[in-house]
DNA sequence: GTAGTCTGAGAAAACGTTTCCTGAAGGAGT
DNA sequence: ACTCCTTCAGGAAACGTTTTCTCAGACTAC
């Protein structure tokens, strides 16, 4: 004897419903809603016409079951608090939106623990992963890109696994320059999470700087990537001695300038900052902000392409790589 | 004659691998996965120790179409570049993960008809939503949220739907009181999206006070929700020879504050300027920005517990009302 | 008129779980 | 020793789709 159905389930309706008024089998409402061609063109008309009276949309759930796919990719993200990875979402979101895909969004609190976990339990649901794990160790985001195919990195490589950056290496050069040429001297880096790929690609750049300009000396302040971070160093700045001051990002430099401004110091007449990321509201400061534009937007923009392709079994493309253009606003002047 | 499984699926390992690892049937594994107190406790560990060996999990997708919940919820906002609903978002989203669950981020992109279709569209692959439409017409948004239970609204109401809102018209009416308390009486309002219902607050808030101080003067000029509106509306402000500037938001007042700071006028000497929301950079901007604290990560998080209580069946708790804090900070002084 | 081709619809398997129901084995009570 | 519970594992239905297979009927060609 066949068990009753269940009773608490709500009344949704199904694709049985649709059969039975459009009075066709399963199948053929599947065919003609599908747009399969192999039913009659009359009979799928009538059977659009029930699906339709009844307000009925096969179900996502047993359709990802049945498929295999979900119609939805993963995003992990370090901080959601941060601009630079709201732009990344943003612009994935509206490109997967555009491709009727839906995004799963995850924020791993800046844990390096919550990345890997995050990524896993995330893919299960999704059909692919988009991470952005600037803290993961190299060998570990090695490991985990494996189980996690497909996937796509930001602002980090690892095997073949398509990704798409920002060099930070030769944007912070070109700043390095800007101030050199402004004649700065002795410059100070307020640096960010000390592990993090983002932080170490700017000291690199810093190091064949200095190796290669030995008259600059440029000092390193452990800071931080907030504004607090950046107003907490502003006493550390100013007693460095130094002209210039290059900030991990937009929003450290955002919190020096306004410390420092607070405490009377001119910026640029006394003290040159730069910033990096170009958030929105670089260019609303006073005075606007010096810095390098990472097309943070695009970046998710085509983190999505390199997924989509990937998902539609293309050959991945080339990895990504766009290089941040210094933006001279009003924060950097000629060294006193 | 059976037909033979699909030949290109992936190797997934499923609870068919476990159960023949252990040597017990699909039922024996998924009750003893799932902690089933009917299950043997010795078989109970070899089960969990074949799965730990294939390193098994449950399919997601199968759980939910069998289970009838996804453990996931939809978050619709109007435009993911806006701080405040990042803020929302990054509330509600931490508070989702504490609790295991999932959220799927959908961005209207400031069209009423997306946020209609995409409030319909994320419900069926989850279990809920959390609507912010500022923009849907009252009826059209009673007519939808009757099809999306659960729902929870932000910043709007409708029949016996949770809801988690900031008091608007307080708290505009608590900036105009401080501005009048510094003299002002020429005052000029930079208006949001003109139907929108942040919009209509500010609004209403504003009539009923010009009404119990006929001496005041509030002009209106149409402007917009960002960066650019806020500094386009620069000359018609200083033309209007206002001695204050209430903004939409805080991105209209920074806007507005670049652009009339670079003509030359001195904030808030010449103009005083007064936003709304306090965004996390109102405080950096120079002179810091006047303006009303709305806690939009607590209201994110609230949101959630609406949520939560609706998805465990509880009785809704009471609707939430925050009143945003009025922020006095540098952009406003006496008039001139 | 019969064989062969085509068109198009239905039956049923499959996706990977959970859970209800049935029934075997073992212990307790008379 | 026989019956009656209890405990616990397996079989199979169900969740709501898609798709393969099968087959009935209509048509074409000889």
């Amino acid at each position: 004897m066949p068990r009753p159905p269940r009773a608490d389930r709500s009344t949704r309706v199904t694709i049985a419903d649709v059969a039975a008024r459009a009075g066709v089998s399963l199948s053929t409402v599947s065919r003609a809603l599908n747009g399969n061609p192999t039913v009659d063109p009359a009979l799928a008309e009538r059977v659009k016409a029930a699906a339709a009276e009844l307000d009925y949309t096969a179900s996502p759930v047993a359709r990802s079951l049945v498929l295999g796919r979900t119609q939805t990719v993963a995003v992990v993200v370090p901080d959601l608090g941060n601009p630079t990875f709201q732009a990344i979402l943003r612009g994935l979101s509206h490109a997967a939106a555009a491709d009727d895909y839906h995004v799963l969004v995850a924020d791993s609190a800046e844990s390096v623990e919550e990345e890997r976990v995050l990524a896993g339990t995330t893919r299960r649901r999704t059909d692919g992963v988009i991470l952005c794990a600037p803290r993961l160790p190299q060998d570990e985001l090695d490991r985990l890109v494996g189980g996690l195919r497909p996937v796509v990195l930001i602002n980090r490589a690892a095997g073949d696994v398509p990704h798409v950056r920002a060099d930070y290496r030769t944007a912070l050069a070109a700043e390095l320059a800007h101030l050199h040429g402004l004649g700065h001297r002795r410059i100070v880096f307020l640096a960010g999470a000390p592990g993090s790929v983002a932080n170490t690609a700017r000291l690199e750049a810093i190091a064949s700087f200095v190796a290669e300009h030995p008259d600059t000396h440029v000092t390193e302040i452990p800071c931080g990537v907030d504004f607090e971070a950046g107003a907490a160093a502003g006493s550390a700045v100013l007693a460095s001695g130094a002209t210039a001051a290059l900030a991990f990002n937009d929003l450290v430099a955002m919190g020096l300038l306004s410390a420092v401004q607070a405490g009377g110091c001119r910026v640029p007449e006394d003290l040159s900052i730069v910033g990096f990321d170009d958030i929105p509201f670089a260019r609303y400061t006073t005075p606007p902000l010096t810095t390098a534009a990472v097309p943070a937007t695009e970046l998710g923009v085509q983190a999505w392409a390199r997924m989509r392709e990937l998902l539609e079994g293309a050959e991945p493309g080339h990895p990504l790589t766009v290089l941040p253009e210094l933006t001279v606003r009003g924060t950097t002047g000629p060294a006193a």
